[in-house]
DNA sequence: CTCCTATAGTTGTACCGAACAACTCTGTGC
DNA sequence: GCACAGAGTTGTTCGGTACAACTATAGGAG
């Protein structure tokens, strides 16, 4: 396939297959039900941020979630439609908001959070304990790899 | 976060944070450009496909992307359009087309594994020896896993 | 105090990728 | 010949996003 001019060291294939594996069967990209509820990605990725700081503008989710201000004032706006966030104007400089997860937007959060940890398990059943191992490992290095930033010739991003 | 009720065993928080790097810092939805050509994830795939299989119905290609076929129908018109594919019909049953790669789409193919080859390249340099075995075996048995859909409860899919 | 500017958030609009439904075209079996 | 099945197309709709232009609040500089 893609290895044209590869020597085959890597796993030049497994990285688009995973990728293929992740958005297609995984179903990544397509809202989905968690816990009983119809949710897109970034929802769910907002709940978590909201989960995690308390309290944060709408300007700092968008920057969090890598959105546009326009995008994340719709989302928080459903959200709040939903009842899982409140949004209250900052006394203190009212041109912010503070963002914050009501009651049930926690506990959305705990079913999603669930669910997640739902998958992950049941993924990791199927793995050796070598490859769970590894896996982790892996894991915990990509995740910082991607957080810094630290590529070579930004070869995977290319559009920020 | 969403680790309301776990006892901190498995990254729980690692999950949802490799997605969510996966798919913003790593720009892994929108379109982008790939050997300076703008192309959708799923030509990415498509062009995998068929530079593996060589020759394809336009509904095994759905199949293997998981897509409609309607949106293989528009999906395949625009790449012929850019010259990536040829459209015959296939002789012996004039319902089928035999979708093959022309040699811009093999180009197109190979610049992009080159491409997706430099980003793993440049990810796996920013990590140590362990964590690189370990990542490797991990996800080659995750994509075993996500493959064979060997869940419980069907966990992370739910969609098909 | 007034005006200028910066920044948070909103709204209008457009785009893209995808699904679904209804359609056409081709082939097959009775 | 006709009915049915399956491949592909087209019309339409939807969701998530960006961009641009707007409003509203705040903080100086004169």
């Amino acid at each position: 396939m893609y290895n044209t001019t590869h020597d085959g060291a890597y796993p030049d294939d497994e990285l688009r297959r995973l990728l293929q594996l992740l958005v297609r069967a995984g179903g990544l990209l397509e809202p989905r039900d968690y816990g009983g509820l119809r949710i897109s990605l970034s929802e769910v990725f907002a709940l978590g941020e909201l989960a995690d700081a308390g309290t944060l503008s709408q300007q700092e989710l968008a920057d969090r979630l890598g959105l546009e201000k326009s995008t994340v004032s719709r989302l928080a706006a459903g959200m709040e439609r939903r009842g899982w966030l409140s949004r209250e104007r900052d006394p203190a400089n009212r041109r912010f908001y503070r963002l914050r997860l009501t009651a049930d937007g926690l506990a959305a959060a705990g079913r999603i959070g669930a669910e997640l940890r739902a998958a992950h398990d049941g993924l990791f059943d199927g793995l050796t304990d070598e490859e769970r191992a590894g896996l982790l490992l892996g894991l915990t290095g990509l995740v910082r790899v991607l957080r810094n930033g630290s590529r070579g010739g930004d070869p995977a991003g290319g559009r920020d």
